[in-house]
DNA sequence: TTTATATTTGTCAATATTTGACAAGTCAAA
DNA sequence: TTTGACTTGTCAAATATTGACAAATATAAA
C-alpha cells in the first residue's frame, strides 16, 4: 500500500496529542471519515489540505507534496511504463517553466 | 492543453489512411467518441490500448507511455509541488525494483 | 453550388464512482 | 464492565464518466 499522506497526518496528530474528533471538527467531517483518510482508505479533498495543515501546524506545501505523490503513485502502480511516463511529464514541466 | 496520446493516434490513423469509422469499429465505439479521444476531450480506456495499437500497427508500450503521461500531466497540471511529487514517486519506484 | 461523406460538437440518460452520514464493531484503560 | 477513542461496514445521495444519438461543420468531388 501507499499512504504517505495519511501516515504523516496521523503522526502529526499524535505528536500534538489531538483526538480524531478535534481534527475532524476542524475539517467539518466525522471521525470515521478522518480515520479512513489516515488509513489511506479514502482521500482528503485537495482543497482541505490547508485546513488540516493549519490545525496540525504543518507546512502546507509539504502536505501537498505528500498528497500529490500518493495520487500519482496510485496511478502508476503496476504500470510497466510508469518510469518512462513520469520522466516524460517531468521533462514537459521543465520546458514550461 | 495536453494530448500526446490523441495526437499520436490521429497521426497514425491518417498515416494508414484509415477512417475514424474503421478504427472505431475495431474498438466497438462510435466515431463521435473516437473523435473526442483524438482531440483529448475524453480518454480511452486503458484496456483498449492494445486494440488500438493493433489496428494502427503501433507499439503497445509506446502508446501506453503516452497515455499514462497524459493522465499524470492532467493530475499535476497547475500544482505548485508537482515537481517534488514526481521526483518522490520516481524514487519510490526505483526502490521497489 | 449541390451532394456525399468524414469529422466534430452538443446533449442527455445510463452507469460508475465517490462522498457523507450513521450504526455497530474493536480495543485499551480505568 | 464501563467509558472513550478509534475503526469498519453499509448505503443512499451527490458527482463524474460513459455510451448513444442527433445535429452541425468541414472537405472534396461532380
Amino acid at each position: 500500500m501507499n499512504n504517505q499522506f495519511g501516515d504523516r497526518i496521523k503522526a502529526l496528530r499524535e505528536k500534538h496529542s489531538l483526538y480524531l474528533r478535534q481534527v475532524a471538527a476542524h475539517l467539518q467531517m466525522d471521525t470515521a471519515q478522518l480515520s479512513k483518510i489516515e488509513k489511506g482508505v479514502r482521500s482528503l479533498k485537495k482543497e482541505q489540505i490547508p485546513f488540516i495543515a493549519e490545525i496540525l501546524k504543518a507546512d502546507v506545501e509539504d502536505l501537498q507534496t505528500l498528497w500529490l505523490a500518493d495520487q500519482l503513485y496510485n496511478m502508476v502502480e503496476g504500470e510497466p511504463m510508469a518510469d518512462e511516463a513520469l520522466k516524460s511529464v517531468t521533462k514537459k514541466l521543465k520546458k514550461l517553466k
